[in-house]
DNA sequence: AATTCCCAATTTGTTAGACAACTTTTTGCA
DNA sequence: TGCAAAAAGTTGTCTAACAAATTGGGAATT
């Protein structure tokens, strides 16, 4: 710090790409109705001049809204908007969920982890089981309980995500503790109390015992009283 | 023959441009694990040689695997693969889901679909209630029963998951809906049973009738047992 | 010898102009 | 009026160049 002058304290603002820029003006154009489904963006032409950058920016920008399923275009026609019904991603803001949010996130995934549960326990095969117990174990041993033990624990929840034998429960699970991560990172943070660790592994371990006796009425108990547990430690601090 | 040679039986490569190709491909690459998360792509300029199109396709490409989340770009260093883990987006293959993929993900819906139920049971205002029996009574007087009865059908449902006043089911249950449309359509023209409609219109009955008496377990019950009979109609024709 | 500093090579971000491929609109002719 | 050809408009792709940021190595200094 004695020469190469002090770093903004918070860099808020990283220069974020012209694409990126205006493919997020355009999306909250879409999402909010502006640009309704089925009708025309202006053209790569105007939006060009509009936004005062060049049309191959304007181009990556629409690129992204593509693949985002938001628009689809056709060589010598236009950009057109998809009907909201038929989009084919699922995707979160990029901005940090607030508090409200990160309830009803919590909310959507609670049956779904007590439904995995259940599936886990009647369907999975010794290797998935072994890997759910790796996990159990990686947390339990982690000393660090900020990071290395966060992801053990998201790993434990895949884990079983994945002994459902279903896919879609296994990427979706992980979408979801993605999402949740830093969340669940600033919680842990904050909260000084060192019971936390122990009482969160005997929840995990009621869950594995379930599974591994394949009671899935167990399992998704087990499950639905550590979601509880977790979110009264996530929200109240 | 003589001029304007006939178009193929089955016009299935409808000429994708290069950059949704080349998207594709990488896709593929990153996701088979040939590109290992934490490592970088090659550069713009391999990647442009080794295609055979310019940059600006490749970047174009690369542009939308950034909006996928799949990988980050930093300006002067590379394009690096972003651990599964924290992903930001949840995407469905734009192939046609197969017959197991359907079921796999009619089983990710369910418990969705019975917690969506039990929560407006408990916190439907005046007004979601309307709606979901707006979206009833649309769908019981459609005589399309292959079109515009399967968006009355999708309608009632997502209609019940914004009755839950948490905007992620409402979301999510949307896109669900979406990608099952193709597939419930297909069914529907398969079945000749003339029952289909007025089976399905009672057990919508029951569940709104649940939901109006603001009877979670019932509601939930009635859900399920709407899914498991929708789900038999579907798979087995 | 180790460290620091600076510069050159890489690499992504952006611009400009041009042409190709396709669609839509207008024009001109019968 | 009806219809085909031409023109204009729009997206897809290419090329060339420069800007901005990072990276690595070599030279200068300590």
């Amino acid at each position: 710090m004695t020469k190469g002058e002090a770093p903004p304290a918070l860099q808020l603002a990283v220069k974020t790409p012209a694409a990126e820029e205006i493919a997020q003006h355009l999306v909250v154009l879409i999402r909010d109705g502006m640009i309704p489904a089925g009708t025309k963006l202006p053209t790569e032409h105007h939006l060009s001049r509009q936004f005062g950058v060049s049309r191959t920016v304007v181009r990556e920008a629409i690129s992204r809204l593509k693949a985002d399923g938001l628009v689809e275009s056709r060589q010598g026609s236009g950009v057109s908007v998809i009907p909201a019904s038929l989009r084919k991603s699922f995707k979160l803001q990029e901005a940090v969920l607030g508090h409200q949010q990160v309830i009803e996130l919590l909310e959507l995934r609670q049956p779904l982890e007590m439904a995995s549960a259940r599936l886990a326990a009647e369907r999975h095969t010794a290797q998935e089981l072994q890997e759910i117990i790796d996990a159990q174990q990686r947390m339990s041993v982690s000393l660090d309980w900020s990071d290395e033990g966060v992801q053990a624990d998201l790993d434990f929840h895949h884990a079983i995500a994945k002994a459902t034998g279903n896919p879609f429960y296994a990427d979706f699970m992980a979408f979801l503790g993605g999402a949740l991560r830093m969340t669940i990172l600033t919680a842990r943070s904050e909260s000084r109390n060192p019971n936390i660790k122990s009482i969160t592994l005997q929840e995990h371990l009621s869950i594995v015992q379930a599974i591994e006796a394949r009671n899935p009425d167990a399992a998704g108990r087990a499950m639905l009283l550590h979601l509880q547990g977790a979110t009264l430690r996530m929200t109240t601090h």
